[in-house]
Formats: structure tokens, sequence, C-alpha cells
DNA sequence: ATGAAAGCGCTAACAA
DNA sequence: TTGTTAGCGCTTTCAT
């Protein structure tokens, strides 16, 4: 339901609406054009040029007199002058603006990137335009296009699902671009070490699996992710690796690559457990967003059908980590993928590096410390 | 630990490289200056401004022919051309960016709103911004005033911190603007309904909690916030309500305001435990990133502690809704919050109107299907 | 039905 | 030390 009120009547005291804020307001019947460089050259006396560098960076270079500056400012901090970034891009051709694209918002490990790419931005005095392509190649082309058409300064590509064609894109507009969490082979890539994260999850579920026969339901399968992408690949590889060493080399369908998103991990999850006669002994849940999905079957069972297996997700939520039952994650440094990224951009690196962050493995209801864990 | 390798080299075959991509990549030296409206007309025999016409909606009311029209656009495709947009925006005096500040990414509540920010931004062909102010009325400033430069056209703020402030540089510049979760006073706001949600709450915890005598552990206790901001101030007021109209008014220690930080979350609610001699009897956690910190505290705990205690949050997570104990979630409509912001925009309200949207109660380990559950 | 020209606000040569 | 000028790429009158 949806309700609203006109607070200048109904709710003023409320919100404690003081008269005279509210007269002002509605006094102001239209905010007088921005201020430019020209009106702030008028009113100080000086010329545009001079304000411009004045303003800018650059009056050291032209010499401009401590002065005149520090009048020029005077003037322009009265007037409430703010530079037009579109004027100033167009000439200059950088915006000032980067870009980062992402999955989707909703997911802990890909807002631990926004976090961190916003952070080291902010840093630099950029600023972070953060798009989502939902996994949609087409979408995320749109999205190149148009951060191209903005002129941002470089571009981030976490998770793409199309790195040839970005790379492509960018390389015609000139823009340079790292790939983060899925590489591409048309630029420099950061990546977790994902064979190494699988690996040790795989282990821990093998040593922690409450049952070790040899039925379909004593397997350890792996649920989620696309089988084309590197990560999975890369992660599908080394539960393949540790079973084999373990001489339990997975049968095919102890592998289901159904994607990402939480409604079909739902239905392969049911179908599964339908199959099995329960859950199996022990599952890598390939992803957040699975194992939401996951955990949407896994509401309807009793609590002891879960004692018999034991869970593991790549990726970690703080709140997963603590559910009814254990769950061992691992969890990406994203902040650590994101500084290499940066410490690319900085050192102006152009050619063909794969480089690999290490992730790190949660034991289940541990509580980790995020950066920026003193914020709220 | 970080390791480089340089795929030309070493991971060629593992990426699967082609020789012939990467040849391409390295012959590719420098790109050419990207395309524009005068290279088009110059290819094409127009006139720039007919170019500029034939691209953009104009060319039904210039009336330029079909047949000029799918030439221009034939060229244009061919040159890969994209419309500089900050020499359009510069013209034409609007962006085409759209801005929303939030609090911080890392928080499902504030990511709900991000993803359908970005999703309705999107249908109207709109660029949104999104950037986390950490709480920091500075930095929301600095924010505001960023935007501002880059001419957004349009700017919701989550969680504003100092919206009166906001709303005077807004008007300076005449930027439209609505608040969202945390209403202001110098713009339309948008905000769920905070009493009703806390009350139903609290009213849940009352009865559900294990004990009901009169000592302080048996008492109900809210946690979280800053009481000096509107949703905070709304709730206290629900949750003293429900339990003065119970017959049990809270005493002013039944409030701990700490702010929204996990990390004094943590240590507020170590110190109640240690207070009461363990958790208290019911606990009403004013937010997920409190609730984090709370959780921090609780992982020390034996579960046995847990089951003396009724946990309610306002806020939804799905995965805090399916932790080993029982939690009573509020879950805000992120999706219908963002879709009245936009219905203000899209009809030009410019009265101080408050709008309330409606929460919805979630009961412990229930799955909730989100607008984007289809994807991941 | 199309072209010429002005100008959005800024910066960077080039003058002075 | 400062001012003048050209032009970034686009849209939009105003001519034709």
């Amino acid at each position: 339901m949806i309700c609203t009120i006109d607070i200048a009547h109904q709710a003023a005291k409320r919100l404690e609406s003081s008269r005279s804020f509210l007269s002002k307001t509605v006094a102001m019947t239209r905010a007088p054009r921005k201020a430019t460089i020209y009106d702030i050259a008028r009113l100080s006396g000086a010329s545009p040029s001079t304000v411009s560098a004045a303003l800018g960076e650059s009056w050291r270079t032209r010499r401009i007199s401590e002065a005149t500056v520090e009048a020029i400012r005077k003037v322009a901090a009265e007037q409430g002058y703010s530079a037009n970034m579109q004027a100033r891009g167009l000439r200059k051709a950088r915006s000032g603006l980067v870009g980062m694209i992402i999955p989707l918002h909703d997911n802990r490990f890909f807002t631990a990137l926004s976090q961190s790419f916003e952070a080291f931005a902010r840093e630099r005095g950029l600023v972070p335009v953060i798009a989502s392509s939902l996994r949609e190649p087409e979408e995320e082309r749109r999205i190149v296009e148009t951060l191209i058409s903005y002129a941002v300064d470089f571009l981030f590509i976490a998770g793409a699902t199309d790195p040839d064609t970005v790379s492509r894109m960018c390389k015609a507009a000139d823009l340079r671009h790292i790939f983060v969490d899925l590489p591409g082979r048309g630029a420099p890539s950061v990546v977790s070490d994902n064979h190494k994260g699988a690996a040790e999850l795989t282990r821990r579920l093998l040593v922690d699996r409450p049952v070790t026969g040899q039925t379909p339901r004593d397997r350890l399968y792996l649920i989620g992710g696309d089988a084309s992408d590197y990560a999975t690949g890369r992660r599908i590889e080394a539960f393949r690796d540790v079973l084999t060493e373990a001489g339990i080399p997975p049968l095919p369908e102890q592998i289901i690559a159904c994607g990402y998103a939480p409604r079909s991990a739902m239905r392969e999850i049911a179908a599964l457990c339908d199959r099995l006669g329960g859950l199996p002994g022990g599952l890598l849940v390939n992803s957040l967003t699975v194992f939401e999905g996951v955990l949407g079957h896994l509401s309807g069972l009793p609590a002891e059908a879960l004692r018999a297996s034991v869970i593991g997700c790549y990726d970690y939520d703080p709140f997963a980590a603590w559910l009814q039952f254990p769950v061992h994650m691992v969890r990406q440094d994203a902040h650590g993928l994101i500084r290499e990224a940066y410490r690319m951009i900085d050192d102006n690196v152009r050619s063909l590096v794969l480089t690999m962050v290490e992730p790190e493995q949660i034991a289940p209801r541990t509580f980790y410390d995020s950066p920026f864990a003193d914020r709220g």
C-alpha cells in the first residue's frame, strides 16, 4: 500500500519543518543560471582564462599571482561556482569518469568490488560509474557503448560475458580496460586463484562429509555456474582434480553447471534431491546467487536432513557464513583484486598479463572483519 | 599472495588465446581518433547538421528524407560512430546521467535500491551514477557537488545524513531531487512506513519471546541506528508504543541507538550481554549492518544461549533470514520505493510530499522471490 | 529538404 | 603576470 501526504500540511510538525525553511523554499521560484567562469571573470575583474587557471591546477605553471588566485577563489566561492565537467571533459578529452561493469548489484561479492572500486576512484579524484549487465552480453555491449560515449577514462569489467567483443569495442575507442574476476584475452586481467580456492574447498568438504560410502548420495556435487566461463571452468577442474586424487573421480552428473540464477539453482537442487532421495553427502555451491536458490529448496527440508550433508560455497557472505548448518566459504579478496587493477592502470600496463590474487577459506560461523566494517 | 603471468607466454593455451587474435592486438598500435559527425558528414556527403539530425531524433521534424537518413546511418555504423555525450550534454544542458546516493554498496537493502534504480533508469535511456556516502555528511556534500558538476538530470538521495544542505545545494543548481528512505524537508520524499514495520516486528517479538518475566534479561531491546534520523526515530517510537500498550514501557537503556557500524554494534551487544549476564529475551536489530556486528558477537556464544532470545531485524537479507536461530525480518519494498520516486520525477512533482510505501514482514526461514531472482 | 553558423563552458596556445 | 583566441563535438536557429 502506498500513501502520500503533503508535508506542508499534515506532517509539518512530525518533520519539524521550520516555517522559515518552507517559505524560503516556496519563494524560490527559479534558480538563476549556474555561474560560469565568465561570470566569475566579470565579477573579479580578471579574464576567463585567468579564472580557469586560478580555479584549476594550472595556476602555478601559468604563474598567476597568489593574490589574484585568492581573489578569484573568493568570488567563485561566493557565487557557489562549480566547474561544468561536460565542458571541461569535452575540451580535455577526458571526463574524470571511470566505469565498472558488474553482473549485478545485489550480491556481496560484487558489492565488495563496487565498494573498493569507488574508494580507489575517489582517492584519485575520479567519479565511478558502476553498471550491472545482469550477465547479458547484449546489455554488456550497450553499457560499454554508453560508457564510451561518456568518455570514461578507463573501464573495469567484472564477470565479463563476452570479453572479446568488449575488448574490440574498447580498442576502437582507445579505451583502457581491465578484466576482473573473469579474464579476457584482449586486455590485462586480475582474477582470483579459482583453482586453488576450489581445491581447498573441495578438500575441506571431503574431510568433513558425514558419510564416506560409495552410493550416489554419498558423493560430492558441484552446483551452479556457467561451464563455459573461465572461473567456473577452473573450479570444476579443481573439483575434479581433488576427487580424482582421492580416488573417487567425479561422474559427469556430479557437476551441475546450471548457471547463476537462484531460480534455476532451486530447480536443479530439487531435482537432484529427488533423484538421490535426499541431499548429497557434500555440496560445493558455485556462487552466492546459486546458494540463495539452493537455500530456497533447503528451507523446505527438516533440520535433520541437513546433517547428512556438508556445504561449501565459493564466495563469502557474512550472513551465509552463519546459517543453521555449517557452511565453508571461500572469500575472494575483492579489495585486493581492485587494488591490483588500479595498479595496472596507474602503471599503465598494456601487456596481456593475468594477475592472480589468492582467495581465503573462511571456516563456518566466522566473523570476517571487512575493510568497511566501521561503516554502516 | 599475488602472482602475475604473461598470458602471451605461459598461459596462452589455458585461455585458448588464438594467435590471430593476439597478433591483431599487438599490431594495433594506436586507435584513430573517434569519428565525429564531421567525419560522417564528409563520408556521406551531407552537412554536419543533417548528420546530427539523422542520427538523433529530430530528423522527422526537420523532414530529412528517409533515403538520406538511411545513407547517413549506414556510414555511421560502418565507422562505428557513437555520439560524444559530453558535447551533446554541453549543448543541450542536460547530461543523460542520473544520480543516486546510498550510504554504502555492501548491504542488501541498498543494493536492492541500486538494482531497481538502474533498471528504471535504463528503461528511460538514462545512465545511472550511484555513489556511496558512507554516511559521512562531508562525503555526501562532495558527491552532490560532483554530480552537479556532471549535470545529472536528477538525483535520488537514500539515507541522507544532511538533507537540508543537500536540498540547498540542489536548489542552487536547479537540480531536481527526491529523498528516499530518509526524508528531507526541501524536496519530495519516499519512505517506508517505519512505524508500522517496526510495530509489527515488535509485536511479533513480544509474542515469540521465550520468557515473559520482569527481570532485565526478560526485556526487549532495540539496538542500532541513529536516534537523530527519521527512520530510527519512527522505529523507536513504534517500539515504545507497542511495549507501552503491552503494559511494559521500555526503560531508556532498552534502546541502544549506537549507529549503523558493525563494529560498534558488536561492542554494544557484548556490553549488553555482560550487563545482563546473557542475551536479552528479545532483540530488535535496526539494520543489516548492525545485525552483522551483532552476529559477530553471537558467533562466540553456544547454540543454547540463543534459544533464550528472539531476534528481529529491520531490513531483509535472504541469508540472514535463514540463520541458525529464527530471525523475523522486515522487508522494505525497495523496488516500490524507487518506482514511486521515478513516478514523482516523471510527473514532475515539485510539492513537498511524503509518500509512504509499506514494508512487509517476512517470517523466519522464508524464501523471498526478489524481482531479479532469475538473474545471477 | 538541407546547409551555414553560432554557441554551450571550458582549456591551452599564443600574445602581450 | 595576464588577456585574446580558437576550438573540443554537438544541437539549433535561421537561411536557402
